[in-house]
DNA sequence: TTCATCCTAGTAGCTGCTCTTAATAGCTAG
DNA sequence: CTAGCTATTAAGAGCAGCTACTAGGATGAA
């Protein structure tokens, strides 16, 4: 009974904040019939942001503030780089990269990282992507900060295998294995 | 002398906040090379709300207009879906997706198009990506037009499987396959 | 000199949170 | 029956970004 109420108000919850995220804690409190603290834990399991991010979130959208993904050639900070070897970048993550009713970061920044990593690591003038297997192993919060090892398996003339794993401290988020071409054979990047 | 000064501020005050209404208080006295205070002194004489208050009108001005989908959550324009069987969206693609030193499309937004239908695809508050297995066919130029259109494939409890095909005119440029889950069993989004 | 204006400073209090610790009730498996 | 678990509630410290108020120093004009 009661795990049943609990995940009934977590979906309401959810589908509450996704129709109007004005309300505050205290008002969802009262709404569900539970106490404030109860709210809090819900949102803090679901990872839903507080109201003012919510508010900023909404209104950082109509501003068109938010990244949909960034323009520089590389996402993130490139720390170290060993071309046709390996390398790792760095990637702080912001409100503006999660989703509009959670702060869980979207999925194709995480790849963009990734995949611009990837292509930095290849010793030549222009790599485009053939073609990824990835994987998202954990979720990111916003304001976590990402780290992506990437390392070059294999290199087969134009043609460049790497392996790209991410994290967030200790926890592994996102693993994924590129292949690249160099050059003219040019596919996609 | 003074009263020019004050008056030169609180012109470029009420210009700087109606630009961009995310500054606070201590931003806007670094930015006047004042105290906080008379920021504070100025907003007050102005009427100009405070920052909580700024933001949250923006949002609430974006409010009425958005609603119904979420669809500012995408990358590209939603002109068409189906929830849990198939939507289209279209991207306009410009000089500043490419890379730096070419005019062919990065792949991550090529991605995050295909992505981002994929989970508005889901018709569920919060789905998120668990892995993808992605090809891309054919580059894309700075300026073309992709058009990504995403298919269900496979509905199982809170699993679902979702193909996109991504076109430039008749050229397929990218195919995906993205696995996606909904709500707790998050992996990723 | 005196006075008004401008600016700075400091304090108290507010809202809506976060983060942490802890206590309580109810269910369940050994 | 008891130990361990989940769900819920509570209490306290702290934070950002304010409002509102009081007070004092600097500057320029009369």
């Amino acid at each position: 009974m009661s795990r049943t109420r609990k995940a009934q108000r977590q979906q309401g919850l959810v589908e509450l904040l996704a129709s109007d995220p004005f309300f505050t804690d205290q008002e969802l409190a009262e709404h569900f019939q539970v106490s404030i603290q109860t709210i809090r834990l819900d949102r803090l399991e679901l990872g839903l942001p507080e109201l003012r991010e919510r508010v900023k979130h909404v209104a950082e959208k109509a501003y068109g503030r938010v990244k949909s993904v960034a323009s520089s050639d590389i996402i993130g900070d490139l720390i170290e780089i060993n071309l046709d070897k390996s390398g790792i970048s760095v990637l702080d993550t912001d409100t503006s990269m999660g989703f509009a009713n959670s702060n869980v970061v979207r999925g194709h920044h995480i790849f963009a990282q990734a995949n611009s990593l990837a292509v930095a690591l290849v010793d030549a003038p222009l790599a485009l992507t053939g073609s990824a297997e990835i994987r998202y192993l954990n979720p990111v919060k916003t304001g976590e900060r990402i780290v992506a090892k990437a390392y070059v398996l294999q290199v087969q003339g134009k043609k460049r295998i790497i392996r790209v794993e991410s994290f967030v401290r200790e926890r592994q988020v996102f693993q994924g294995e590129f292949i690249l071409f160099c050059r003219e054979n040019i596919t996609q990047g």
